[in-house]
DNA sequence: CAATGATTAATTGTTGACAATTGATGATCA
DNA sequence: TGATCATCAATTGTCAACAATTAATCATTG
């Protein structure tokens, strides 16, 4: 890893309450649907209301949180239809972002693909499910932050944030099964040789179909339990 | 227009000034680059500095502000590579949108699409540039506001505020000279005919093509001032 | 007994005061 | 003279008190 700065990131209490409940979201320490009160939540983090409540204001605009008037905040629901459009976001983003890293491909951006994908092989090798996903997860992260635009790499990772809460949420009925290193390396060679549109309709599918796996292999409200016959 | 809901939106003052101050940003009535103060702001609006602050962090999450800890709040830069972020972004945004309108097309879609189009015409016949502006922009709205995705749509909400920030911030040097009608009906017939690769293809070179108008026809820091020879 | 209206406890919305930090200014000294 | 340090004014960061609003409870009434 290559050193970007030596400056040391202050951060304000704001800040580190969003990280703290934002973390507790994700790892579904704190439940879909269930209530915030900002008094309990100022006591257990040892912040002020007001603290409190701009943290919860910021991941209200991440989609992690709600607010109803004068009345609660609560733990965003997660369901089937959310499911879907989290995933359509995301192929419309990583589509975009896969033909602009093809147009612009630099050497280290070629090196960085090649290393994600050294990833990809050894967490298909002999890693854990956590593993495999964060290797996975990498490998996409890798394109979208090297595509050049950091507006979309920012909306990139709030959604990236939220494929992690479906993981942590829903109740796994299958292992993942598809072949990590297969099934990524044609999205890779094709950026790796410039081929934009070809790697913009790959990352496209790849997202496509990684959503029917998840809508097929994890259940949450509003999907039908079954489907297979 | 369809009544969509009886429900009065009550605002708090935190959305009030969040939308005072936006609109001032947007119109350029605040300049990019101009600094911000809190207590200022609190005594032209009316409200609270805590009431302002939470303002603030709102217009920070959606790129129009900046903040340096304990230091300042300014209006956000607007030069050429931003524009570059924001159509490429928007291009992302808006083909997956196409994408998903044809393929889940209903005959409402369509009739809204059809009014777009005759809005088109109309500001193409007789309307002001605004006016030719509004109509283009309604257009691409319809089609994000109907693919049924409104993690997108509101990601796209935003995009469209920084365009016609760009707009009012940028001094034009040659007016609007694309034929809107001709211009958009490819689109709009992909999309009727359910054709989503096609809509998606379409919509994005579309926003590429109105990218490179926009860095040749207007000034902004970072723009080489002449490319005409 | 159902519908309506007062009561109240709980919660969010807003504010002004105080603390922490920064950058500028000017004094001090080798 | 110029570098360093103390001081201070300006600004943001945080907090705790108070106001507004809501939803639940319970009495009232046709």
């Amino acid at each position: 890893m290559s050193r970007s700065s030596l400056k040391i990131a202050k951060k304000s209490l704001v800040d580190l309450a969003a990280e703290r409940i934002r973390e507790a979201i994700l790892t579904g320490a704190l439940k879909p649907g269930a209530r915030l009160l900002e008094i309990s939540l100022a006591e257990e983090i040892g912040a002020s209301r007001g603290t409190i409540r701009a943290a919860l204001a910021e991941l209200q605009r991440d989609g992690l949180v709600t607010c109803e008037r004068f009345s609660a905040w609560s733990v965003a629901h997660l369901d089937a239809s959310a499911l879907w459009e989290i995933y359509t976001m995301r192929a419309a983003l990583e589509s975009a972002a896969a033909r602009l890293l093809a147009e612009r491909l630099t050497a280290q951006d070629a090196a960085a693909i090649k290393r994600a994908q050294k990833g990809l092989t050894e967490a298909e090798k002999n890693g854990s499910a956590a593993r495999r996903l964060e290797a996975d997860l990498t490998f996409h992260r890798t394109i979208v932050e090297r595509c050049g635009n950091s507006l979309l790499a920012e909306s990139y990772a709030t959604i990236l944030d939220k494929i992690r809460w479906v993981y942590a949420v829903s109740e796994e009925v299958e292992p993942l099964r598809i072949d990590l290193v297969d099934w990524h390396e044609p999205l890779a060679d094709a950026i790796c040789k410039g081929e934009a549109e070809k790697a913009a309709r790959l990352a496209y599918t790849l997202c496509m179909r990684s959503l029917e796996d998840d809508l097929r292999d994890r259940r949450l409200p509003g999907t039908a339990s079954a489907a297979a016959s």
